[in-house]
DNA sequence: ACCACAAGCTCATCCCGGCT
DNA sequence: AGCCGGGATGAGCTTGTGGT
């Protein structure tokens, strides 16, 4: 897969690096290229408005002046074995000027696409969905999993490996421990990176549920299987609520600026972290004052 | 329940026209 | 020419779905 040679000045292909990957006519799959991932604390609800923004919080004109392009007719897509020349360009209105400007798919050399290959196809398809979805044309919606939701799970696992540690108990299914979490959320208005209010929280569905479960924290997982393992008791669901959530995340900012190396998945032999449990579920008082806070 | 993949999101960069 | 701002575009990631 050898880099085509692109004659440029030296900040230019700085600039391009990442563009150059994808230049490139070679159409086979690319390498897959890492790059460290950015702030995951991102957390925004689809709306019908344009997502793409900048790191700070956009003027009220930039929001207002905004222009789509949109495409004109029903979402179509490339399929195997199905040439079809009209898919690879896109008359679009412009919202704003009405302005008509058609788009061309620029991936592959038009004359080397093999309608029969599906890495072909799916290149297609991404870029009309893109565009698509710029013009908020959405096949479907997501809705970004929040810092505190993720906190949730965090101590879902924390939380019942001290109970498993002190008395037998039964881990919940899975319906279960959705239910726990809905009834957290569902209703809750959470703010954005920004200190924004996203719209209020819906139910997650049990298939996204599980699927994002099953992702979080397989080392705390695996030490959980281990602490219910060859003994059995209740089923034992923890009640987590805001107050915990905040009070876990301000601890966890504690000790990242101590340095502690924060993990909280390899956190368990630290003191602080041992002191902190132990007291977790029965101050009450603190909790309440924080929930009074929000 | 798990896995593969489609579709969504954010961010960076390219691109281009207008202005100085 | 160089700067600026905003639209266009793609990468790289996350999330949700559907088949098995």
């Amino acid at each position: 897969n050898p880099q085509p040679s692109i004659e440029v000045t030296p900040d230019v292909a700085l600039k391009r690096k990442q563009l150059i990957d994808n230049t490139a006519d070679d159409p086979t799959p690319p390498a897959p290229a890492k790059k460290p991932k950015p702030d995951p604390e991102a957390s925004t609800t689809v709306t019908p408005k344009p997502a793409t923004k900048h790191g700070s919080i956009p003027t009220a004109k930039a929001l207002s002046v905004k222009s789509i392009l949109v495409p004109r007719g029903e979402r179509t897509r490339a399929n195997v074995g199905q040439k079809d020349d009209s898919l690879l360009r896109m008359v679009c209105d412009c919202s704003l000027t009405g302005k008509v400007t058609e788009l061309h798919f620029r991936k592959i050399p038009h004359s080397m696409i093999d309608w029969n290959s599906a890495y072909h196809i799916s290149k297609i398809n991404a870029w009309r969905n893109q565009i698509y979805g710029r013009a908020g044309q959405k096949a479907k919606s997501v809705t970004m999993w929040h810092e505190l939701e993720e906190l949730w799970f965090e101590l879902y696992f924390h939380l019942s490996i001290a109970e498993a540690r002190s008395r037998g108990i039964l881990l919940p299914t899975a319906k279960q421990i959705r239910d726990a979490f809905n009834e957290t959320f569902v209703g809750q208005v959470l703010q954005g990176k920004h200190g924004d209010d996203l719209a209020v929280r819906t139910e997650r569905q049990s298939n996204a549920f599980a699927s994002k479960f099953n992702r979080m924290f397989p080392q705390l997982r695996e030490r959980l299987n281990k602490c219910v393992f060859g003994k059995s008791g209740d089923v034992f669901v923890p009640k987590i609520s805001f107050g915990m959530m905040h009070r876990y995340k301000a601890m966890k900012a504690k000790l990242a600026a101590k340095g502690i190396k924060n993990k909280s998945e390899d956190s368990e032999n630290t003191e602080e972290w041992q002191q902190f449990l132990a007291h977790f579920t029965d101050d009450k008082d603190a909790e309440a004052k924080q929930e009074t806070k929000e």
